[in-house]
DNA sequence: AACGTTCACGGGAACGTTCCCATCGTGTGT
DNA sequence: ACACACGATGGGAACGTTCCCGTGAACGTT
């Protein structure tokens, strides 16, 4: 009946039930050290089960000077693709014991700086970055003051990164579609700043020069990473002369709203228009003609994302972790009819 | 040149600098006291923003016995309901000094138990969960660990909460469907262990009945919340005698499925089939055929959620707090051709 | 002028953990 | 049997903050 709060024991309340002293119990629940099988830590150990003694991680964090607790700075959840890297961070952080938090930017530079100061307030042991742009120097600032620093999905070759091949990825989208006879095939680029959009179109670049396309600039159309860009940028492409015969866009997102303006100038997909999109997120499956594109192993960028802070944490070099993207071939892609 | 970590100031490093004493300092510099306009206290905010100081969380929560820190629950972050909730709230705890962390629970009750455990362990001052389902007991074994919870987008009358109102919503959609001539209007009422689906099914029910369709149970067909149940449940509907020519779905995602289902069986939308789905996430506005849906102000449940915790932390007793959702007409629904 | 009241301030203990260091017991080599 | 090393253990300081409490100054009241 007594709405009795009581307290969540202490190392203390463990150190008298097992008979040993703070320190003898500090040693043995420290997850670092070699675990001992000393009679001592096993009736420490015993003691921690039976009273249910959890550490306290502001207590820990404040003697040890460091968190377990990454920080991860995306533009917005909403966008699928930085939720599952999120997801998936969060899982890899969970099994080596870590947290993760995040904080979003809305592409926003101020609102950047912002959710920076955020995570650092909550003295992260390292930030990830999912936002970096080539030229930008956020990320140098961040290591001059001593931030470790990983930059995920992006990279701008200087700081540690782990993201998917996207040349490769490019090539393996555009590969497809000229198995399939396509000539007339645009690209919907994704926008400069971003490493990734760079790759996929060197990969389209390499793909189309084998087969002999070398005046490729014509069919490349720069663009954001949202549906609406991806309508817009494709309502001109579809009503221009020579009209292409497919189409490879950055992302998903794009790609549907590619698929909306298709809809919008009466062109059937996949028969009179071919569509490749890029991260296989979740909906893409399930459009009412599924989606070709190409799936990247997020859970492999996190898991390195992880690992990468650690290691620089420890001194480490820098290091680029390049993870092989698979083609998805699905129903918005057909072979040219004749 | 010398790589300096230089350590970050402390309290006794501003109240040096503005010539007293820790104590001082730390009071000054207490958000929750009323702020003083003396000599030393004007010294004391100037030294602070002159050395850069910032109050270390951790130093602060391990005596104050509290964080600042709130923890959210939810299914998954690739749901795009679930990624506005928690943005928002992240929104509404920054513009109050919290902070919001998430943890996911893919929907499997143990990994729910793991996700409240790692979350409790972050010692956060509240949690807020997404995931509440009718006859569960969660809630209430974390209110008698003297947890303060708060159920957000679901209810279960018992414990505080902020929803949308999942009546008027049902009702508000069906009532779209009845106006434009419709009269055999399917339901894909979602889970009913979820009060948001039981709710908008209420809805669906009342509006029917207005209208003087009383027999009502035929075509309410239970589903979960995905686009493969969505899917799945109407190849049903679509294939059976008496096929409806509207169809009100309890999320967007199930919408998408039944949009993919439609596709399937050769009808199109909304000349053979009105498709009503719930929430408005961003990709319904986009997809090729705009989906009519009902938009639920998440910014203002998020507002609520992060206010009843406080108010239950300060020992108020439970209030449900209910906002209102608007109908978003688009491209999905048309009025019955007879 | 003496008194009580209010207020700003500072000293120091406390929050729960980690870690340095000293101590002690055990085993090893000679 | 003795010196020595080594591993396990405990005492206590430290991490940076908050908060209790004591002190003294300033002010108003009689």
């Amino acid at each position: 009946m007594t709405e009795t709060p009581m307290r969540p024991p202490t190392i203390l309340d463990v150190a008298r039930e097992a008979g040993v002293s703070k320190s003898t119990v500090s040693r043995v629940l420290d997850e670092r050290l070699p675990p001992s099988n000393s009679a001592a830590a096993q009736r420490v150990r015993e003691a921690a089960v039976r009273l249910g003694y959890r550490r306290d991680r502001f207590a820990s964090a404040l003697r040890r000077q460091q968190t377990r607790t990454i920080g991860v700075l995306v533009p917005r959840l909403t966008d699928t693709v930085m939720a599952m890297t999120f997801e998936q961070i969060a899982t890899s952080c969970a099994r080596r014991g870590q947290f993760a938090i995040v904080a979003t930017t809305d592409d926003d530079p101020s609102a950047e700086a912002d959710a920076i100061e955020r995570l650092l307030d909550q003295r992260v042991d390292g930030l990830v970055l999912t936002t970096a742009r080539l030229g930008d120097d956020t990320t140098s600032g961040l290591r001059e003051r001593g931030v470790p620093v990983v930059l995920a999905l992006r990279a701008d070759g200087v700081t540690p990164s782990a993201t998917g091949d996207d040349e490769l990825g490019g090539y393996l989208a555009t590969r497809h579609l000229l198995d399939l006879g396509h000539r007339r095939i645009a690209l919907v680029a994704g926008p400069s700043y971003a490493s990734s959009a760079v790759g996929r179109q060197a990969g389209f670049r390499r793909a189309l020069l084998e087969v002999g396309i070398d005046d490729v600039d014509a069919l490349v159309h720069e663009s954001a990473f949202s549906m609406e860009s991806g309508e817009e940028v494709a309502q001109r492409l579809l009503a221009g002369p020579d009209r292409p015969t497919a189409v490879f866009a950055v992302n998903d997102n794009t790609a549907i709203g590619v698929l909306a303006a298709a809809q919008a100038h009466g062109l059937a997909v996949p028969d009179d228009l071919s569509v490749v999109g890029y991260n296989d997120v979740p909906v893409s499956a399930r459009l009412p003609r599924a989606l070709t594109t190409v799936r990247v192993p997020f859970d492999q960028v996190a898991a390195a994302v992880v690992d990468l802070l650690e290691e620089i944490r420890a001194g480490a070099p820098a290091r680029h972790v390049v993870v092989a993207p698979t083609l998805i071939p699905r129903g918005t892609t057909r072979r040219l009819s004749r």
